[in-house]
DNA sequence: GCTCGTAGGATTGTCAACAATAGTGGCCAC
DNA sequence: GTGGCCACTATTGTTGACAATCCTACGAGC
């Protein structure tokens, strides 16, 4: 008998854990593209062998954020022009599929926790917090995929927002006037109230769009 | 410079042939799911040491194709009906989005290759060969994400057809007639030459939920 | 009879040493 | 001056051994 409060009390192995500390660090451009990955220097900070450390960037590799170049070492991954489109491709491709799940759920309670997204972000953007705006963002969608329920477009979703951000970070010095987004999500978030299945897919098509454009209007075109 | 026809060369790592042979036998149910995965057994019938043994599995922890408990050992993931429905979730996500793709490219190229697999899918179903035909049928969906060109469809891809693989496999006594499925697939591929995405959209979505239905008749529901 | 505690065995987690490979700089021949 | 050869160094790849943990079985105590 297994309680519903009481989770199962799982230690996660230590490879999952300096995955995710690593993958953090990618995120927040700690760890920049194009660097090379020491596995001695990584183990010592980390505290862990080199052993570890390996396994957890198997993990990475796995993901895609990083890349193994046999008796070379491991780099993080560049974003190139067309990365950044095909980010956006599969975003695009889990977050409308996504969006119509929640429409087959609880409607209600989930455009109540988008909004309280959206709510967060005006008072950010209001506030002149330009990379908090950024930060909610990336929350929203990260709520809006959650509120699925599917594990996989969840899972897929999770590096793919970590990438979102790298290219965020690769391009920080100009990022688009925050006054725009928060209404394209309240937007979304609205829609779903309207049950209307193709005003939300047509809404998230465009929004994945425009963050394409107003990305790559920074970087030249490959 | 390097050419396009030269790619470049790479010896793939260790871990990464490692996952490869493992998935494939995880695939064809030589390890059963729910299956314990002994490290040093398969260390020795592969031949390598348990390091590069245990980096390999990282991947496939990863994937979801194994799940990992701390101090127990790993176990080949047990597809519930729930998992059953979600990577059908997935795989639509997944390929519609590329269909989409692949109509903004060469859709008669496209079609060409997708009808090939159709016909060797007709001759095998024509010679009561109901395994080749289920093969097909994956090469089918296989050779769709490719063509639409995006590097994270189709790693996300290639691991939902893995576990699609494992429910056929699960069920294998009781598979749906291949006679259904022929025209189904010929349908899809004919569909990208009227160029029209609501029509492709439209078929690949049944095409889910139909394929979703057969596997679920045979599983209690849950 | 049931529970608790405890050895035994087996498996996983971690580490440090060894082997192999690629990059680097210098030297020599042409 | 250019190209080829060769040791040197640093990093990665692999291994075997050791430590920690869990499951099982068995016996003592209530």
């Amino acid at each position: 008998m297994t309680r519903p409060t009481l989770g199962r009390l799982v230690q996660e192995s230590t490879a999952a854990i300096i995955a995710s500390r690593l993958r953090k660090a990618i995120r927040d451009g700690e760890l920049p593209a194009g660097a090379q990955l020491g596995e001695a220097q990584l183990a010592r900070e980390l505290g862990v062998s080199r052993g570890p450390l390996r396994e957890g960037m198997q993990r990475l590799t796995q993901e895609g954020l990083v890349i193994s170049i046999r008796n070379r070492g491991l780099f993080v991954v560049e974003l190139t022009a067309d990365d950044v489109r095909d980010v956006y491709v599969a975003r695009s491709a889990v977050e409308r599929a996504a969006a119509q799940l929640v429409l087959q759920r609880d409607v209600a309670a989930a455009a109540d926790q988008l909004l309280a997204v959206v709510n967060e972000m005006r008072q950010a953007a209001d506030d002149q917090r330009s990379d908090r705006v950024g930060d909610l963002d990336l929350e929203f969608h990260n709520v809006l995929v959650s509120l699925a329920g599917s594990p996989r477009l969840s899972r897929t979703h999770h590096t793919l927002l970590t990438e979102t951000r790298m290219c965020i970070n690769a391009l920080q010095t100009t990022y688009p006037p925050p006054d725009e987004r928060v209404p394209e999500h309240r937007a979304i978030a609205e829609a779903l109230l309207l049950v209307d299945p193709g005003v939300v897919d047509r809404l998230i098509v465009t929004h994945m769009a425009d963050a394409v454009t107003r990305l790559l209007t920074v970087v030249p075109p490959s």
